[in-house]
DNA sequence: TCTGGGGTCCTAGGACCC
DNA sequence: TCTGGGGTCCTAGGACCC
C-alpha cells in the first residue's frame, strides 16, 4: 500500500527560536524581519554561520561561511549567539504537538521530523493534514515550518525544501517531472560538493538528466552511490520512517583549540577532558564501546585519525583514555602545530549488567565506583560541578558543554 | 579572509584463515 | 615449485547530512 509521509521542517531553526524567545523576554525587534545570523565564537575560532534570517539571504550570506565573509557582504549584520539548550526546548515543543497526529515520527534532526501517517487519515486528506500542522504550530509555538507531503521520505523531503517559508508543498510521482526534473543536481539529497563536480563533467546538470541517464552506468561509476543517487533522482525510495527510538552507534567530542598547539602535553590535558565527557555521555545511555578513535587537524586543516579496538568493551573513563593517548601519541609528528583534537568511541553494544558482575575484575568494579561517583555528581549539580584538579587551569580554555 | 561539532555510512587495502 | 580465491576482521579516510 502507499505510505502517506510528511516532513515538518523548521523555518531558519536556530534563528527563528533565538527571535520567539527574545521577543517572549520583551525585545522590541524581531530579528527574522532584520539581517541577521546566528553564528559561532570568533574568539574561539568556530566563527561561522550556523543560520540566517531571510534578509541576510538577500545579501548572499550562506550557512557555513564565516561570519567576517558574511560581514564583507552585510556591514550591518546582527549576529547572536548559538544556545543549544533553547533548540532542544523548542524541538521538543514541537514533537510534542507532532504526536497528537501520529506516534509513528522520525527525528531527523533537532529541526526536522518525517512523519508516517498512513494509518491515521482516519478520511481526512494528507495534504489537509500538513496545513493544520502548519497553522497550529505557527500559532501555538510562534515559529514557522515548511510542510513537505508525498508518498515516501525523499520526496516529502524535497518538497519541504521547496520556496518558503511558511509553506505547504506537495511531490506526488506525477509531480516529479514537472516539480523535481527542472531542479539543478545541487538541490538532490545526498548529492555534496564533491559529487556535484563529476556529475558536471558527465553534462548531468539537472535531476531531470540524473533520472534519465543509464542506471547500469551509474552503478558502474558511483558503486552504491550512483545506485541510490538515480533512484532519488527518480523518486524511488523505500524506506522506512524510523519512529523507534534508538541508541547512538557511535558518541563523540572534539574541539577547535584557541590557538595552535604543538605541545603534546597540552594535547593529552584536552584529549582527558574530551575523554571525560565522552564516557559520561557513554554511561548515561548505559552502553561499552569497542573502539576508540582520536582525530587531529593540524593548522593547515589536514585531518588525521587513528582508531583501535580495546581489549573488551568498556565504559570506563581510565581505560578508554590509556588507549586514546596511545593513539595520540603514535599519530602525532612532533612539532605540528594542531588547531582541532578530538575523539570518539565506536561499536557500541549494551552494557548487560548481569555478564558485567559475573565477569568482570575487581579492579574493573573499582574503576567503575569511582566514574559512578563522578557521575552521579555531575548529573546533580550539573558537568563541570567535578573535575580533575590538573585540569583546573585550562577549564577557562576548553569550555565543555553542559549536560 | 578564515573555515563548528555531532553524527552515519561506505570504501579500499592489508592481515589472516581456510 | 608455483600457484588460487573467498571470507572476515581491522583500520584509515572520505562523503554526506543537519
Amino acid at each position: 500500500m502507499e505510505k502517506q509521509i510528511l516532513h515538518v521542517d523548521v523555518n531558519n531553526a536556530f534563528l527563528s527560536w533565538t527571535a520567539v524567545d527574545m521577543l517572549k523576554k520583551g525585545s522590541k525587534i524581531d530579528i527574522r524581519e532584520i539581517p541577521s545570523v546566528i553564528g559561532g565564537d570568533e574568539s574561539r575560532r568556530s566563527g561561522i554561520v550556523l543560520a540566517k534570517s531571510p534578509k541576510a539571504k538577500i545579501f548572499g550570506i550562506s550557512t557555513g561561511e564565516t561570519l567576517y565573509q558574511a560581514r564583507m557582504k552585510c556591514p550591518e549584520l546582527q549576529v547572536f549567539p548559538v544556545n543549544y539548550q533553547l533548540y532542544k526546548e523548542n524541538s521538543n515543543k514541537l514533537y510534542q504537538l507532532l504526536l497528537q497526529y501520529t506516534d509513528k515520527i522520525e527525528r531527523f534532526s533537532v529541526d526536522e521530523c518525517f512523519l508516517d501517517m498512513t494509518d491515521c487519515l482516519l478520511g481526512d486528506t494528507l495534504l489537509n493534514k500538513a496545513n493544520e500542522i502548519n497553522k497550529r504550530v505557527k500559532k501555538e509555538l510562534g515559529f514557522t515550518v515548511n510542510v513537505g507531503v508525498a508518498h515516501n521520505k525523499l520526496l516529502a523531503k524535497m518538497a519541504s525544501d521547496f520556496s518558503k517559508p511558511d509553506k505547504v508543498h506537495t511531490l506526488f510521482e506525477e509531480e516529479i517531472p514537472t516539480k523535481m526534473w527542472q531542479l539543478p543536481i545541487s538541490e538532490l539529497f545526498m548529492l555534496g560538493r564533491k559529487t556535484i563536480p563529476k556529475l558536471y563533467n558527465m553534462r548531468i546538470k539537472t535531476i531531470g538528466q540524473l533520472a534519465k541517464t543509464d542506471k547500469q552506468l551509474m552503478i558502474k561509476k558511483f558503486g552504491k552511490h550512483g545506485l541510490m543517487m538515480w533512484e532519488y533522482a527518480n523518486g524511488i525510495d523505500n524506506s522506512e520512517v524510523q519512529y523507534k527510538y534508538e541508541k547512538p552507534k557511535g558518541v563523540g567530542n572534539s574541539t577547535t583549540l584557541p590557538m595552535d598547539v604543538n605541545d603534546i602535553s597540552k594535547l593529552e590535558e584536552t584529549l582527558l577532558a574530551l575523554t571525560e565527557q565522552v564516557t559520561y555521555r557513554l554511561r548515561r545511555y548505559n552502553l561499552l564501546a569497542n573502539v576508540v578513535n582520536v582525530q587531529l587537524r593540524t593548522k593547515d586543516f589536514e585531518d588525521k585519525s587513528h582508531q583501535r579496538k580495546l581489549p573488551e568493551a568498556t565504559s570506563n573513563t581510565k581505560e578508554i583514555y590509556a588507549l586514546a593517548k596511545e593513539l595520540l601519541h603514535e599519530m602525532y609528528i612532533k612539532g605540528t602545530p594542531i588547531r582541532l583534537i578530538g575523539m570518539r568511541v565506536d561499536n557500541l553494544v549494551e552494557k548487560d549488567e548481569l555478564q558485567l558482575s559475573l565477569f568482570s575484575h575487581t579492579d574493573n568494579e573499582k574503576q567503575e565506583k569511582i566514574d559512578k561517583v563522578v557521575d552521579d555528581l555531575k548529573q546533580k549539580y550539573g558537568y563541570n560541578s567535578i573535575t580533575r584538579a590538573g585540569k583546573l587551569h585550562s577549564e577557562d580554555k576548553i569550555k565543555l558543554k553542559d549536560m
